[in-house]
Parts: structure tokens; sequence; C-alpha cells
DNA sequence: TCAACAGTTTAGAATAAATATAATGTATTA
DNA sequence: TAATACATTATATTTATTCTAAACTGTTGA
């Protein structure tokens, strides 16, 4: 399994231990080439559905948790009923289809430079996201 | 008192009853001049310091709600634990001061159009909304 | 190799924001 | 003023998340 060896060593590094529960919840996450946005509940049914091990809620927990401490994953604030996580940790903004409650990822080139005029003293600014609300577009509306 | 008659016309105008919590509600929420941000916790206290009337947690939550649907308040998603409100229901943007816990308003022409070049065949954008996250400025900071 | 230890998992309890319930109270209307 | 629909309230419920403390496991070094 080149995958596990890969999240071991990965888990090793990080001053994790490779535990079965935390390589399971590597693979679910980053074995996608693609970015991965979940909430903890679709993390877990995943995890049930390929059940080749069981994986406690709040381990589950725990380990989403420590995987941001380390940089792995970032929390997306979208409403206040439950959290989202994102795989893609570098710098970079979002689609919300409000229908599908699916967040979609705008690459950093995607959106001109997000030009601030206003400062506030004795402050700085330590990050600047954009979360564009999406819908259907149906033609039949004004 | 001219300001409770001018909230009583508002909500008689918008099909709500003028009740004693409501009024009590509109004064803390409309009467500053400028934007007024707030968590309900944060409303709760402010109602209960002000204390000339009792209005239970329900009937806060029960009047959020209310004027959300009529258009005078709007949600701000920052984070999962607890749900913020804006008195400014225009197209604006926000600074969020990490430390203070604070929302401060980025009007419209503070920011230049965010131009998104990417689309997500059959849908349309409803809303873009910039969050920028603050901290103070110690320049011993690498 | 294996005992000892620190780190990890787990079931279940606790917490807290938000919502639902249903009884009581009140604004409105005729 | 009476009837009624709407609103408030205390309380219970729901649900995401965090906490607890006991059992378990990966690591280390003798
Ligand atoms: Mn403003
Ligand atoms: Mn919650
Ligand atoms: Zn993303
Ligand atoms: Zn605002």
């Amino acid at each position: 399994m080149a995958h596990s060896d890969q999240y071991i060593d990965k888990l090793r590094k990080s001053g994790l231990r490779p535990t079965k529960q935390r390589i399971k919840i590597c693979e679910v996450l980053f074995d996608a080439d693609k970015t991965f946005h979940f909430t903890i509940k679709e993390l877990v049914k995943i995890i049930e559905n390929q059940a080749n091990i069981k994986v406690s809620l709040a381990t589950v927990y725990n380990t989403v948790h420590a995987f941001m401490r380390k940089g792995y994953l970032k929390e997306i604030p979208l409403n206040a009923s439950q959290s989202y996580y994102d795989t893609n940790v570098t710098h970079h903004h979002h689609f919300f289809d409000e229908e599908e409650n699916k967040l979609i990822d705008i690459h950093q080139d995607d959106v001109d430079e997000v030009n601030i005029k206003r400062t506030i003293p004795g402050k700085k600014i330590r990050s600047v996201e954009v979360i564009a609300k999406i819908v259907s577009d149906n033609q039949s509306q004004k």
C-alpha cells in the first residue's frame, strides 16, 4: 500500500502517531487529486461506507482539529449550523452553491487582487477571502 | 417618544404587531446612526442592561428572524459557533477583528468590484462578499 | 524483546446555540 | 368589548461540538 506508507510518513513527520484511524482519514481526505470540501457529518458518512475500520465520532473531530493545527486543513465559515473544512490550504476563494450546499474553489488567479482602500489604524490584514454565492440560472427570473 | 412611534410605524407597515418587546429590540438595533453588528448573546445582554422590560430569549430569536425575513437584518457567517447579524443590509464587505471578535463595515466603494473570471455552467452569482481578517499590527513581526 | 510510557481512541456525558412546543397573554378588528 | 389571530414565554428538544476518563496502542530504550 503505497498510499498508507505516504500517510504514515506524513503523520510521523508531523509528530502524530500513524494510527489506523488517522491513516484511514488521510486516505479519505488526501487521496483525491483535487480539493475536498466537507463537513464532519459528511466525512463520518464516507468513512462508514468504506467501512473497513470503525472510527469514532470523537476521533474524527480530534483528527480534523489535529490536521488543522498542522496546517493540512482549514475551516471555511459558511453558516453557523456546522463547520466546513477544506483540504486546499492555499490562499483561494469560493463559490458556494446554495442549492447543493457545496463549496467550489476559485483559484487565486481567477480573482483580481481584492483592493481594499480602507485601513484600520493599528491593524493589519491577515487574510482576504471572497465567497460568491451561486444559484441556478433559470432564465425566467428578473 | 418619537423613536418608538417611528418603530411602531415600521412594524405595522411590515405586518408585524408593534409589541413592547419588538419596539425595544428596534431601539437597540436601529437607534444607532451607524451599522450595528451583533450576536444573539450580545443583543440579549444589551436588552437586559437597559432592563426596562423583560424579553425572553425565544422572542429575541423570533424577532431577529422576523426582521431578517423583512430584510431589516442580514446574517454574516463568520464562525460555526454562533451567528453574527448586521443592521446594514446593503451590499458591503467586512473586516473581522480576530482579537476583538468584532465586525467592521467596508463600504462597497472602498473595494474595487470583485472580478471573478471563472463561471459555473447553469449557475449565476447571487452575491459576492469579502471578509478581511485583521489583527494588531505589531511591527515586531515577520 | 518487551515493559513502560505517552499518546490515542472511545463511549458516553456535558455544553451551548438554536429551534420547537404549547400554554398564556395581547394587539387588532368589528 | 368580544372574538380572534398573532406574539410571548418557560420549558423541552435538537444538534453540532467538546469534554471526560477509562481502555488501548505505538514508540522507545533497557
Ligand atoms: Mn457600513
Ligand atoms: Mn451549534
Ligand atoms: Zn477550497
Ligand atoms: Zn456590516
